[in-house]
RNA sequence: GGUCUGGUAGUUCAGUUGGUUAGAAUACCUGCCUGUCACGCAGGGGGUCGCGGGUUCGAGUCCCGUCCAGACCGCCA
């Protein structure tokens, strides 16, 4: 009796269900089951006598087969309707097909229809939903929830979601807990432009969205939570690029009781582990460089290290022999291109035009190509002597085939001329492969940087870094050559993640304020909450924050994040489909005692 | 704030030195087609050449301004 009726409250829902199997599940093995299927008109295809449409949902496609001889008449004369993206539900049955299809996971099978219901119709999409779509940016992001049907879309969100239900599994089992910070919180003057909100019950007053969770979660450490994390939205009213959104997610991390060398092996640990299960790559120890050599060697401080090509510094060889454009300057320096000896004149033309481009901004290239011969031959003949020129390939370690490109200038101009030529030839000789995954911590940051504009130093990572404790004395006589205990985590030449053993000493954190030009009331005013909390007993504290957006995209072998984000903003910080930002009414100024603006 | 590139059919693009009715592919519509899967074949409709001004007998094309998009520099503690 139970059982009986068990059974048929069974077959009502299996006939008032929308489907029994999703697009992409059926196989050789279901041939003969009755089914019904979901999804979208992908595409159909009408020989007249047969039409095949190809039914989609999130986990495949799976062809539908009308036939005009085996199918009802009145489904039959329904399909010659239907169009692309219509939602359709249909009953039938799985059966063999005459020519099977490989390239989709339900290829040998294919459904024939004896009942089709159309859910919803469709306008025909303003562009193609293939893998390879003719629709371009911007359309792209106006229909972004078409964008999202097609697979590449579709694929990078849900392994987002993979990477960061790793980053939380991970985390979890090593101890650390996920805590909320607010959103709603007050703007401070350090760092990037704040994103403010206006307060209705508090009149003329305003939030700030966080651009971190910093100063929470170094509460938190004060609260004695120990491990804390969080996956969470962070907001920047500056500039984007391709790898820059105003809206971002951060992976948050603080730990009590660490010292710099904890927080890297933790956060090592961490990368190790997301490298190996999202791309199955097993990587030894990560390299660390100091951030002097970092400059040194790459004119980088986020040195993309799958390839050579470093810096040779060439002052003491090059200067002094009457070459002006070398003798005059700061600094010389070169790296040698492996195989780029066979360019012809007017491929290095083209590299001396690349790098004299407003955008890079160098005077001029000097090249040297290390022929087959053993001889030189560069564009500075007239002015060195083969021996000489001999002497700066030696050094740079050039071999045969290799050619050598020289700026020179300024220390800090030239060095970021060569790192974006050293990028760019690596781009262009294929030396960066996305596959490949090279990570390296960059340690030994200088503690402040001198701003030219304002006349005063700034934090290089932010006020509450501390300074690495030998470098203590140099605070007051020396402050800008105080190095802190921060580091980066980068990974093929992009910043993934950035922290540092924080300052728990409240004179220290005074101190700090001062060198960075706050006067006493100004940092209480700021930051008082934090200092007050400094005197209950702060622990020793550390963290460090990954950008999601961005590892996501390198995991996925891309440098662009905004197919990565499923809602992203344009290149002037607008969102297209939902066209934000947008002008509020006066009403709601009024109500935020915002001026109404006048009528145009 | 700046530099560069682009804006032409629903879409992606071509368009010569300024010269006839602005083209291609794809999408869309109609018809045909006995196994398609980038189906094929035949036909058809579809344009404020971003916008405004100027030069010219004549502007998609040249000039000025402006808007929009993308990449980059500045900026991003």
């Amino acid at each position: 009796m139970v059982c009986a009726s068990g059974f048929f409250i069974f077959t009502i829902i299996k006939e008032l269900m929308y489907r029994s199997h999703d697009c992409g599940s059926l196989r050789f093995e279901n041939i003969n089951q009755n089914v019904t299927l979901s999804g979208w008109v992908h595409k159909s295809r009408n020989k007249g006598f047969i039409i095949w449409v190809d039914l989609r949902d999130r986990y495949g496609i799976t062809q539908l087969i009308f036939d005009e001889k085996r199918s009802p008449k009145n489904v039959f004369e329904k399909v010659q309707n239907i169009g692309r993206e219509f939602v359709i539900q249909i009953k039938g049955v799985v059966i063999e097909r005459e020519s099977k299809n490989s390239n989709i996971k339900s290829g040998a099978v294919e459904v024939l229809v004896n009942e089709l219901n159309i859910l919803n119709k469709s306008k025909t999409p303003p562009f193609t939903l293939e893998d390879t779509t003719d629709g371009g940016e911007e359309l792209r992001m106006q229909y972004r929830y078409l964008d999202i049907r097609r697979n590449p879309i579709k694929d990078k969100l849900i392994f987002r979601s993979k990477v960061s239900n790793t980053v939380r599994n991970y985390l979890t089992s090593e101890g650390f807990i996920d805590i909320e910070t607010p959103y709603l919180i007050k703007s401070t003057p350090e760092g990037a432009r704040d994103f403010v909100v206006p307060s209705r019950m508090n009149s003329g007053q305003f939030y700030a969205l966080p651009q971190s969770p910093q100063t929470f979660k170094q509460l938190l450490m004060i609260g004695g939570l120990d491990k804390y994390f969080q996956i969470v939205k962070c907001f920047r009213d500056e500039d984007l690029r391709a790898d820059r959104q105003p809206e971002f997610t951060q992976i948050d991390c603080e730990m009590t009781f660490v010292e710099q060398e904890d927080i890297l092996n933790q956060f090592e640990g961490l990368t190790r582990h997301l490298i190996k299960e999202i791309r199955g790559i097993e990587i030894e120890s990560f390299p660390r460089i100091s951030y002097e050599k970092a400059m040194k060697t790459y004119g980088n401080d986020k040195p993309d290290i799958r390839f050579g090509m470093k810096f040779i510094e060439l002052n003491d060889l090059t200067q002094g022999k009457g070459f002006d454009v070398f003798d005059s300057q700061e600094l010389v320096v070169g790296i040698a291109v492996p195989g780029a000896a066979s360019y012809s004149r007017k491929e290095i033309d083209a590299l001396v035009d690349w790098v004299k481009r407003p955008q890079i901004g160098a005077k001029g290239l000097v090249w040297i190509k290390c022929n087959d011969d053993g001889k030189y031959k560069s564009s500075v003949d007239k002015f060195f002597t083969e021996s000489q020129i001999a002497t700066w390939a030696e050094r740079s370690g050039a071999i045969t085939g290799d050619l050598i490109l020289i700026l020179s200038g300024e220390v800090k101009t030239t060095r970021t001329q060569l790192s974006a030529l050293r990028m760019e030839l690596a781009e262009r000789m294929g030396l960066r492969d996305p596959k490949v995954f090279a990570p390296i911590w960059v340690t030994d940051f200088p503690l402040l940087e001198w701003d030219k504009e304002t006349n005063r130093f700034h934090a290089m990572h932010h006020p509450f870094t501390a300074p690495k404790p030998e470098h203590l004395d140099l605070l007051k006589t020396d402050p800008g050559n105080v190095n802190a205990n921060a580091y980066d985590l980068v990974l093929n030449g992009n910043e993934i993640g950035g922290g540092s053993i924080r300052i728990h000493d409240q004179k220290l954190q005074s101190q700090m304020f001062e060198l960075l030009g706050f006067s006493k009331q100004e940092a209480k005013a700021q930051f008082g909450f934090l200092m007050n909390a400094f005197s209950y007993g702060a622990p020793p504290h550390g963290g460090i924050a990954f950008g999601l957006d961005r590892l996501v995209a390198i995991l996925g072998g891309e440098e662009t994040i905004r197919d990565f984000i499923a809602f992203p903003k344009n290149n002037s910080g607008r969102d297209v489909m939902i066209d934000a930002p947008a002008f509020i009414n006066d009403t709601q100024l009024k109500e935020l005692f915002l001026k109404t603006l006048p009528k145009e």
